[in-house]
DNA sequence: TGCTAAACGGCGGGGCCCTCCGTATCTTAC
DNA sequence: GTAAGATACGGAGGGCCCCGCCGTTTAGCA
């Protein structure tokens, strides 16, 4: 006995596919509606399915989300502990960057009521990013003060503020370096 | 002979009104149609008045703008250049985080074709922390590849990121502190 | 006081989001 | 194989919004 019926798991699949698409094409904003009808299905469906936009998009960006959970653990082993947080950050940089949607799926979301279970996205890259920086603290290359969650918010300002630019990618990673370096050589 | 009629004036002057507390309270997207009602003109005017949404974002905000930009002509006679720039970014990030529509209005909107008089906003902006920045540049308390534009992209990212956590004002401050800072002690 | 041009605003088209509810389809049990 | 029940579907309608058109009003000038 499926948990869901076997139809509504084809449907999920469809839409998703559809939606990666669409988004990817449109932004973080693409149309619902339309994506219903690429999928050939109602947007009944669609809404059923990924009751938010939000779901969706976290839905979209999963497997990226994944891709650089892992890229922290492989990285959590390396012997540069700076190095190694700032190729995670750049990474996520560049993904974020490139992944239309995928910084608006990152974005925090104030306007729900419990904010336990949400998020899953962010949740997943700041639990995975967490050891990465623990380690820079102890070694001195990072303030106390600092949390994941706040460096991933200075990722994902930075993606939307760049959103706009000829080159995001390119611009989003200048924006980043420069961030990293401080405000200038001498502080 | 105005160059306008005057009930042109008159009610240019009740939509921009009305839309300043219309954009206070809902944010940079809040509904043209409600602040027509609500000045009690018909859609349609306010568009011929305001003819992009931006546009009317950037009359909103035109009175925070010269504010910042005489703050910075008071700054530009300082004696401590970096703290001059510093102290007026952060200003920046103070009114971009605390009046809604600031920071979407100084964002940079790349649909435009010819971004020549475009962005009023944040060519004024940039003018005026323009002095600010070169003198710390001379200092060498800034990168000689920073622009001013590079500052206000990172401090719009900034406030766009935390636009939607419980105080939006000081967490942007933070994290303009954190930015400030660099990542951490040791460079 | 007329005339002209500027300004107004109602209206309709198109789109999107959201909800409801009758219907079709899958599952399971018999 | 089939009948019953649960599950999922999707069309339709309401509400809101942005946008452009165009007949009408009104301010400003002679």
């Amino acid at each position: 006995m499926p948990a869901q019926r076997a139809d509504a798991r084809r449907n999920y699949a469809r839409i998703l596919a559809v939606a990666e698409e669409e988004v990817a094409a449109h932004g973080a904003d693409a149309s619902l509606e339309q994506i219903a009808r690429t999928a050939g299905v109602g947007s009944a469906t669609v809404r059923r399915h990924f009751p938010t936009r939000r779901a969706l998009l976290e839905a979209v960006s999963r497997q990226q989300i994944e891709a650089l959970c892992a890229r922290a653990r492989e990285l959590a082993g390396s012997g540069d502990s700076r190095g190694a947080l700032l190729e995670w950050l750049g990474e996520v940089v560049a993904y974020s960057a490139s992944a239309r949607g995928l910084a608006a799926a990152l974005a925090r979301d104030g306007a729900s009521p419990d904010s336990l279970y949400e998020n899953s996205c962010s949740a997943a890259l700041e639990e995975a990013g967490a050891p990465l920086l623990r380690r820079a603290v102890q070694d001195g290359a990072a303030a106390e003060d600092v949390t994941v969650a706040d460096l991933i918010t200075l990722v994902v300002g930075i993606v939307l503020a760049t959103e706009h630019h000829p080159d995001p990618p390119a611009e989003a990673d200048r924006l980043f370096r420069l961030t990293v370096a401080g405000l200038g050589p001498r502080s």
